[in-house]
DNA sequence: TATTTTACATTCAATTGTGTATGGAAACGT
DNA sequence: ACGTTTCCATACACAATTGAATGTAAAATA
């Protein structure tokens, strides 16, 4: 076979990820062969061993496009409504999370894969990788909502780890839910009333800024 | 080979389900050949294709030693506890389920392999059985604060319909990130909590009944 | 322009898993 | 007691993947 330019390489290397997350997302990523993803993309398994190790290094590289870290969602949002208190900006990011995952297909189907379409395989862990957006997203949410406390915008018998995990396991199971079968209802339009409601039970009673 | 007893035959075909446990608990339900876990409980693959047709049929009958509806709680709940509120009811049937999870190893197990340890295979649905699962616990909830709504215990601005889907997905997020890795926290001393914290900041305000 | 590297396709060897067919001895029914 | 069925081990044939080896023509490079 002829040698292709540098930027047809990438493109190709580009359908093969694409490739590899239609078959993953049909299949299952057990149950796909490199042959497959091959051929869905029009090419061979030579292309995919140049490209890729194996199919765990395919499977890194898919997850590698689609990376979005909540911190960035608050600091977006913290950045653009500059006189916000930080549980508005909270529940701001949350929203705006939804959005994204509402709006971003591929970034909904990477999660698909990585929460239902796969397990274990050669030097992955899935389970692991949930573990550490879990983690990343739990531990900001615990500093602003560490934050809202000391500003004394929390009710007074909720603690801040209380509200952490609350908000943390009302989303991640919103999220479950969705990712499961995205077409059966809107994880926006269902998760904002979830979101407004919660944050709206948390604020500090009497306080003028509390939302419901 | 010689020919079993009745009941020996049964408890190879038990022993043959443990050792599927394991096996998929370990390697995940595609990396586990029919060889492993004959190998495990001791047997050659003559025995597992005695009793199971394949893989998917071992899947299945070992989905079916563990079920447990959540409608079965609450109905225990108000069978135990005879004069207690509908909402009550829930709570306690909430922090139930939350203990039996805890007690009982194999159903944890078993849900630690449906949800992250298993993928598409024959015709095996991990997916939609979890499907059925959350929406059997969805509409037993919904019911059971309809009622509350009625009875006026849910907060003024609260509709039974995000209650449910609050306290759903809060459940659901839960036990997700506790089934992830069962050793990082007891799911009932984090539970419990969460399910008060909610529960409470659902009452209507100025109920004597309420909780916090 | 000559040489080297790149970007694949093709082929091969080896492994692995599956389903089934066969066999045998003991348990079971009569 | 006898034939029949059951429970499982063993053996076999087959398909599916994988990784690596090899080939090759064009792009990059000098």
């Amino acid at each position: 076979m002829a040698r292709k330019t540098k930027a047809e390489a990438a493109a190709t290397r580009e359908a093969l990820l694409d490739a590899a997350e239609d078959m993953f997302m049909e299949h299952g990523v057990a149950r796909t062969s490199l042959e497959q993803i091959a051929r869905h993309a029009g090419m061979t398994r030579g292309a995919v061993y140049w490209h890729f190790k194996n199919k765990g290094d395919i499977f890194r590289a898919m997850l590698e496009r689609v990376r979005m870290p909540f911190q960035e969602l608050v600091d977006e949002i913290e950045a653009l409504e500059h006189d916000v208190s930080s549980l508005e900006a909270i529940r701001l990011a949350c929203l705006q999370g939804l959005q994204r995952f509402e709006q971003h297909p591929r970034s909904r189907r990477v999660h698909a894969i990585l929460i239902h379409r796969c397990e274990f395989f050669s030097d992955i862990d899935p389970i692991a990788m949930q573990q550490e957006i879990t983690d990343e997203c739990r531990d900001s949410l615990y500093q602003h909502l560490l934050i809202s406390k000391q500003q004394h915008m929390l009710a007074d018998n909720l603690s801040p780890e209380v509200a952490t995990d609350l908000l943390q396991a009302m989303l991640s199971g919103l999220f479950h839910e969705w990712i499961r079968d995205p077409g059966r209802f809107s994880i926006y339009n269902r998760g904002v009333p979830l979101v407004n409601q919660l944050i709206g039970m948390m604020h500090r009673q009497g306080d003028p800024t509390r939302k419901h």
